[in-house]
DNA sequence: GTTGAAAAGTGCTGCGA
DNA sequence: TCGCAGCACTTTTCAAC
């Protein structure tokens, strides 16, 4: 068992195809194969393998945001009242749709989430009067980002 | 021209498309079809329309990081000396393949990244080793999510 | 712009090695 | 466990509306 890749024995094949997959997924699977000297048949078990050990979440259509006319990221240092509220504060804030990323986490935030508006108006409007009105958050810290610089998944 | 999605005229069928796609990239177009109740013909006209006009990025595989061994995720606040350097840190900052995200932004930090580990002692080494001995910054500000509740897209 | 169908290419499955 | 080959399905194209 090669074990170089965390609690599954993914091979060296496995993570050649993960990693040609998440550059472009709609690449045919016939062509991975040509490219790793394998046959198309090969290339199905092992992404059959890997969706059903949980290790593929899906594929997703990346949209450039500004081009649909949302312009404006931003991320949100939220202090809550209590740490313990954090279970409930996730429950609403997923009600919330244009936060896009909630985690957990160290340091002077409890929290700490990305959302993504239209224009500053949009934004105000989700501060002041989504995300303020929520019952448990004491403050919270805006960054807004005004460039995205880089945008990409981990290579494996 | 209907105007209410951005620059672009994108009519509501566009915008089920997109949003069709954005859950689930690998659902054929035949499908779509037939939910929105027009040809299969019509929605890759609409696909290809939106290609060109840079809307779409392209599809990603999401694949699920910690079943790969990358159990750490970090947000980064970055101090740069000089506000002016910021180009020669993303410059700096593309070579590491841990940081996945970088934001320039306002408020106290300079430069906002996300960066994804295998474990604290990998973090650590990114952060000391990396990330440190990059000229021009001045210092980071590091923030650990210990949960990730919300990871979605944008929906239209 | 949309349609529907035909042509080309891809994904899936079972058998054999 | 892997690879090959045939069938089903999807994508793509195009003439006609």
């Amino acid at each position: 068992m090669e074990k170089k890749y965390a609690n599954y024995d993914l091979d060296n094949l496995d993570v050649q195809i993960l990693s040609i997959l998440m550059e472009n997924a709609s690449i045919p699977y016939t062509e991975i194969a040509k490219k790793l000297i394998v046959s198309g048949g090969t290339i199905h078990v092992r992404m059959k393998k890997m969706e059903e050990l949980g290790i593929i979440r899906g594929s997703h259509l990346m949209i450039n945001p500004q081009k649909v006319g949302y312009d404006i990221t931003a991320f949100l240092g939220i202090y809550l009242e209590k740490g313990s509220q954090y279970s409930d504060a996730v429950d609403q804030l997923k009600e919330i749709k244009e936060v896009v990323e909630l985690h957990y986490c160290t340091g002077q935030y409890s929290a700490f989430a990305k959302i993504v508006c239209r224009d500053t108006a949009h934004l105000r409007k989700v501060l002041n009067e989504d995300i303020q009105a929520l019952k448990g958050i004491q403050r919270t810290e805006t960054i807004i980002s005004l460039e995205e610089s880089i945008k990409r998944q981990i290579t494996l």
